[in-house]
DNA sequence: TGGCACACGTTATAGCATAACGCAACAAAC
DNA sequence: GTTTGTTGCGTTATGCTATAACGTGTGCCA
């Protein structure tokens, strides 16, 4: 997975996705980055494509929002080189933790095998309580 | 899970989705239920959100789009009362398949678990390309 | 130096979803 | 039987999410 050098607008929102600590639509992008002169949506969403396609945003589809990738550094699964990713979103305080789970993956890949499915793009989420807003 | 009966708004959209072999937008519905006297993108969401919680519709999250529930007479996974229901979504034709696996429901019960996270609704959904549409 | 690929900026539009109001029907409680 | 609460319904208006279509500029390299 090679990819090119980030451009400025890629990494400006790289930027506001690392820096929050929970996914941000992209018109809440859009909003913090006028500042630096961002004025229409398509300035966001075509940065987020381009990230998204080097992994290193994810776009959670229940809630049209996104995130920078938790683990582009992490030694689990073989580095950035990991499988599908999942998420558990929080509904209470709208925290979004990512995980991975290799037994999952086999299994989603198993049905598809089995029926001659082409995966391209494989999207698990969890919405519900995290521990402290269940309390 | 006892269900009231369907109002008559609710069975409209039951029907459009039934009768449809491919997932179907909100705005969609409408379009089909003019001649039934829809006006408004509420009379088909509100019918949506009963029918969603009554388990006889699915939403698909990646493709905001509803599809009626393919198991509700089926044996399978102990009648209708399954676990979380996966989508594999053809992007080719359009097709959603509706399927369900209980090993990803343990793994995934298993991690909330740990976390103490209290699941609400799981989205499952792979796009991809069906048998017919990757030859 | 022409052609190509790519990122960018802008305007306009399409598509998805809900807020807020009021009305009507029905059932339980008194 | 009237009150009261609940539920569904219809309408208007609005907000949020995403893309189409156009043109510009820049760098590369054949």
């Amino acid at each position: 997975m090679i990819s090119p050098a980030l451009t400025k607008n890629q990494s400006l929102v790289l930027d506001v996705l690392t820096r929050s600590d929970q996914p941000v639509s992209a018109y809440t992008i859009l909003d913090r980055l006028r500042d630096h002169g961002f004025r229409a949506p398509l300035q966001v969403y075509r940065a987020l494509e381009k990230l998204t396609e080097a992994g290193l945003v994810h776009r959670l589809e229940s809630i049209n929002a996104f995130v920078a990738c938790a683990h582009r550094n992490a030694a689990c699964c073989g580095g950035h080189a990991h499988g599908t990713v999942a998420f558990a979103i929080c509904t209470g305080c709208g925290q979004a933790t990512e995980f991975h789970d290799h037994d999952i993956d086999h299994r989603l890949d198993g049905w598809a095998k089995a029926r001659n499915f082409r995966p391209q793009k494989t999207t698990i989420e969890i919405r519900g309580l995290c521990e402290s807003c269940a309390a």
